[in-house]
DNA sequence: TAGTGGTATTCGCATATGCGAAATTATGAC
DNA sequence: GTCATAATTTCGCATATGCGAATACCACTA
């Protein structure tokens, strides 16, 4: 393992730092993290760098970090970050929110391509670079896709729905969409929902699983699932 | 290895990256690339990618880098890139010195720190982002040593020649310093020796193995063994 | 030609990470 | 409580990469 290190974190490898932060994402979004929960997030880290996950694959790595003191296993078989293992997290989730900030604002990326990008540049910043990241995007609050950046005091909105909950006909600013699915993000993308963006809800239709929401002149429509990812 | 990949050009492991990248570079310096050559090159990659590098594991290294066709043994003992061996390596060259371009334009990082920050970086490069950068700077011709960046239009100077065989008194101006001990390049720096700045050698004394020059109103001594690896 | 010093390889081993198949354990339905 | 289904782990195995110790190879000098 990495000896000689600057940074105040130890380093970790490469694929423990993948399960970190999957973990976090899983936990930000309200899941419980299990084993299979979990699986299914680490499946969406590009293939280029994680050559598939498989469920033994999982169960060994989470013991291997049981030992190494970054997660706990509880009886309930859900997985929780020690102080040690949320510390590196957060630090891989800034990273990999600034990695997107980053080529986003001063390399034009196109947004559906962020994420890929932002999960290979996130093992790559040390901690010295990733403050001059900072500095130079001035500390910014959140990533591209409205997510919050750890420790740049990121304030979380009053009165936030899911779009599949919202309030029909009322003007609504977004606040997050997803990041990991290409096609989608440039669906959103083309279709200027975007954070900091006014859209109005005109229907949500469960019995067909459909919300309808208008952006500027034109009309959106979006499964019930996906709704439910995209922040008002 | 990885599958799903949108570069024309497959991608390696990354320890296969940093020996085609370091077997470059010792060709690069006019060196024969040897074993032991190759291994201290390879020792000079920063500690946090590389946990060492012992003769035994470049043995083995090499032995499957031939049969992915990348470099050939010649009987003299001697390591050769392939056509797809130099491709790669060429890649990867581009790679870490599009990346030291980077962090020194875009983001400030101090001269001796940015051949560690280019080591990391190199290996999380898509092509696609690559691309970007290259647009985003302008195509650079060198990085901030003055070393080509290859496919960039890097026309050698004329009449090149290392410290230690400067010419005394006369006006010359740097070209190229080497970019991978953080102590001497911080010495460089400080002293103004980078490339494109005027110098002028003041002395040199093979005896005492040691060269001095003059730069701007300043004086500075450098050994032998440096010189050589500064070009005018 | 034999010896010697440097260079390279082989050997046996270790670690991190992955897999599929089989076994096990939990959970939820009745 | 029992059973089916779902979730998880164990098992044996594979691969990429590294190590030190021992060995082999080479080239040159005496």
């Amino acid at each position: 393992m990495a000896e000689t290190n600057n940074s105040v974190v130890p380093r970790l490898t490469q694929a423990m730092e993948n399960y970190l932060l999957s973990i976090y994402v899983v936990q930000e979004r309200g899941l419980r993290v299990t084993n299979s929960n979990l699986v299914e997030q680490l499946r969406r880290v590009p293939a280029s760098e994680n050559l598939g996950t498989s469920l033994p694959a999982v169960s060994g790595m989470l013991r291997r970090m049981e030992k190494e003191n970054l997660i706990r296993l509880s009886d309930t078989r859900e997985i929780d970050l020690t102080s040690k293992g949320r510390q590196l997290a957060e630090s891989m989730i800034r990273k990999h929110r600034l990695a997107a900030r980053l080529v986003v604002d001063l390399l034009d990326v196109p947004l559906h391509e962020v994420d890929a990008e932002a999960h290979m540049l996130e093992h790559a910043l040390s901690e010295t670079l990733e403050k001059r990241i900072q500095d130079r995007l001035g500390q910014p609050k959140t990533d591209p896709f409205g997510q919050p950046i750890p420790g740049n005091g990121y304030k979380e909105p009053r009165n936030v729905v899911t779009l599949d909950k919202a309030k029909i006909g009322k003007v609504m600013i977004v606040d997050r969409i997803p990041e990991d699915d290409a096609k989608l993000v440039a669906y959103l993308y083309e279709n200027g929902i975007l954070p900091g963006v006014e859209v109005v809800v005109s229907d949500v239709a469960p019995y067909r699983g459909v919300v309808t929401l208008s952006v500027g002149d034109e009309l959106a429509v979006l499964g019930y699932n996906i709704s439910s990812e995209i922040r008002l």
